[in-house]
DNA sequence: CTGAAAGCGCTAACAT
DNA sequence: ATGTTAGCGCTTTCAG
């Protein structure tokens, strides 16, 4: 069971290895006699050319790194997948790799991908600091996606969390909420952007903001929502950091026998599957994240095969989805 | 910014660049001062070996290859979890490759897998025919989870289903239903095996078993759950193949405005974090996933590191984890 | 313990 | 249109 080389190929087509190459590059100057010839020489012997020879002697690789932190949040697969059908339409593969929350796996990811010689990285929701992207993108085009940097070597695609986050407070102020508070993201993928948003947007109105640190997952969101709820302070709404977090908060608003909507509002941001549950239908913040792909990817490609050397930030804009967690304040 | 190479490493610490492998490859036939004057000319260098040209040599990449067929299901994140882990811990890299539910994507990944010279395959939750993957297996190691199938060549590591699936309508019975429909899984990971196990189960308690087809996702579950309430067949009970499908079923049960599980009692599978939202509080059946993923690493490394050529086929047993969702029938 | 040398399988000029 | 020929950067005998 050794593996066909182009060898193999070309002795048996009776050509030359370079033709072989010229053949299975899709190349148009070969003869249609020598390409048949090469392409049934090559499937009679089960050939398929060995991608580390190829990456070695060409120094590309057609290849993306794609880095996802948190494969639970199902933000990310969906980000994951619109980054990947992007990809797949310009002829590239993907190499992905998640880090499950663990910045040293992060590291450890990125430089991989150096190692491998992809042709450009995408991160999405990672916390590695922005010292060492900028170190990876010294090597290798760095787009960052979800995550606000603003560097002059790497790429970012954003969705606009300050007006999303905007969006969320007039909509609970409109409702006739005063007293909203927000269970941030720490340094969750757009996390500091939120609370920003949610700050300005507190004061805007003559609000006071209230801040609960948390974090993007659903047991950070409920014991973030148990400190809001006995923290002394009325609470009429939360906003959560993301989606996640809102369903951990949901969690504990129930076991504290308090009603939703009807005691207090909630709000969620990413609009995953997991605010669609009819049993949940929370209102939260759609990103539009499929077009984060394209656009990722997109940015890849020009400094790839444009020889853009600029760094761009491209920000999007979010809607508000409004569900059944959010109504009037009580009283 | 041209990266330095072996050589670069070599001439600079005054050796030869075989040395400089040694040293790599942490190996113990080399003097201390060589090591540290390669060490430091490395470091100084910022040299970091090429992949490609490893693999390429060597012919081992110590990378495992692991295809996810839907990172939109909450379970596949958690075996991969397992996953990584274990291969971490043994010195492994993983090549994730998620295929999104398409065929032909997988197909493609499994093939670059191959190309790409890992020194195994993981296989969790995948629709390609046994046969592809069997031709796979000739190339290098591949293991299935999640996905029983009978072959010489390739190891499996699997739930028991049918035993999950009896534990659910061993639960429902005991409560007193004896109208419980099955919404399938179709092709999906474990799909037909709880199928069987709920006929078998019912069958030894004396009921009808009332299969609608279905599949792996909140959709399906959905038009599943519709058919099975407007079939005119009284159903008291749903147990759903996975907890993705039921909660697309409980969505539909909330629209015909019956109530869980005062009209109807529910079941999913896998305890997913879906599962045990409070506002959720799904009755499922767990897999003890995070253990999936150590036997499926063991199972390769004992082909690549100890020569095992027989195929194993391990099976894990299911718990039920009874919730919300399922009570005794109405009247 | 260290160095020399022969590839690994493929690409990419350069010839023809 | 096709063949020749250097490498790509590393591993791995094999001598010394």
């Amino acid at each position: 069971m050794v593996k066909p080389t182009m060898d193999d190929v070309a002795r048996r087509a009776g050509v030359s290895r370079a033709l072989v190459s010229l053949v299975m590059h899709e190349s148009e100057k070969v003869s249609d006699r020598s390409r048949i010839a090469v392409l049934e020489a090559a499937d009679a012997l089960g050939y398929r050319p060995n991608l580390s020879a190829r990456h070695l002697a060409s120094k590309r690789t057609r290849t993306f790194g794609l880095l996802i932190n948190d494969l639970h949040n199902p933000y990310f697969p969906s980000v994951a997948d619109g980054i990947k059908r992007s990809a797949d339409s310009h002829g590239y593969r993907l190499l992905l790799n998640s880090a499950f929350l663990n910045e040293r796996d992060e590291r450890a990811a990125l430089e991989g991908f150096v190692d491998h010689n992809v042709d450009g990285v995408i991160l999405t929701g990672t916390k590695v600091p922005p010292s060492f992207i900028e170190q990876i993108a010294d090597a290798v085009p760095v787009v960052v996606v979800s995550r606000p940097m603003r560097s002059k070597r790497v790429d970012t695609i954003n969705n606009d969390d300050r007006l999303g986050a905007r969006l969320v407070v007039d909509h609970l102020v409109e409702l006739g909420h005063r007293d909203i508070c927000h269970l941030d993201g720490g340094r969750g993928a757009g996390g500091s952007q939120r609370r920003a948003g949610y700050e300005a947007a507190m004061r805007a109105h003559g609000l006071e903001p209230h801040v609960v640190p948390a974090a993007f997952t659903e047991a950070a969101g409920a014991r973030a929502a148990a400190n809001a709820l006995s923290g002394g302070r009325r609470v009429t709404a939360i906003f959560a950091g993301n989606d996640l977090s809102a369903v951990g908060a949901l969690d504990v608003i129930d076991d504290a026998g308090l009603a939703v909507p009807g005691d207090i509002s909630l709000v969620g941001y990413d609009n995953t599957f997991v605010a669609a549950l009819r049993h949940i239908d929370l209102t939260t913040v759609d990103q539009g994240r499929e077009c984060l792909g394209e656009l990722a990817v997109r940015a890849l490609l020009e400094r790839i095969e444009e020889g853009r050397t600029v760094a761009t930030h491209q920000v999007t804009p979010p809607t508000l989805v409004a569900r059944g967690t959010t109504a009037p304040p009580p009283g």
